[in-house]
DNA sequence: CAAGTATATGTCCGATCCGACATAGTCGTC
DNA sequence: GACGACTATGTCGGATCGGACATATACTTG
């Protein structure tokens, strides 16, 4: 967010900050979501950059296309072992889920 | 296992193999043991490190001597969610984590 | 706007996980 | 070899997770 808009919206009795603040997050907690948020990013490029649909990601995970949406939305119920897995699943390798890990924003 | 020892036990009638061969896993499978076993030595290195008891070390991450152990043995019972909650709890940082899924052996 | 396709959200219940306790094994010191 | 400190293993009850289903929302096409 801009500084522009911040002002505006704090201008207008908005409080504006980060997850972290906002959920009263220790550190700790706020990268372990920056870390699912991560992996949950990196899940849905690799299905998209397939040109499959959440149903048919799903299949081959033999899970089902709920489920896959909240792992892509990194839905508190999904643990990093499912998106881990699911990643693992899809082809991509454990060098290329450590990168998205370590590099991710 | 050098090539000598592998031989000298195949000729003595075992098998030799990683514990993907033994367990028959996939590899999806066994790329998830591997990053597991991963986070888990490195909880070990991090405990170290600092000179801590397991006990010591789990009374500050809310946790039981038990249940640390297992996490430094990469136990089944044991999930991804927990070794990663645990080291960030420890001071690790989430690029540290990602750098040990990345590059550990 | 109806129908079809894709994605998102809420809930259920069986499966798995986790802290805790008990206890067993390991190692060093006396 | 008894003791103490540390680590490993087995088990249990409560908590969380995950596949499935139902349903909602969003977009596209005829």
């Amino acid at each position: 967010m801009d500084q522009n808009k911040k002002d505006r919206l704090e201008g207008a009795g908005w409080r504006v900050g980060n997850a972290e603040d906002f959920l009263e997050l220790t550190p700790e907690e706020a990268a372990f979501v920056e870390l699912k948020l991560a992996l949950a990013r990196f899940l849905r490029d690799v299905r998209v950059r397939q040109g499959w649909t959440q149903a048919q990601t799903a299949k081959r995970l033999g899970s089902s296309q709920s489920r896959f949406a909240k792992m892509e939305a990194a839905d508190a119920s999904v643990s990093v072992d499912l998106l881990v897995k699911s990643l693992l699943g899809l082809g991509a390798t454990r060098e290329q889920v450590g990168e998205v890990i370590a590099r991710a924003a």
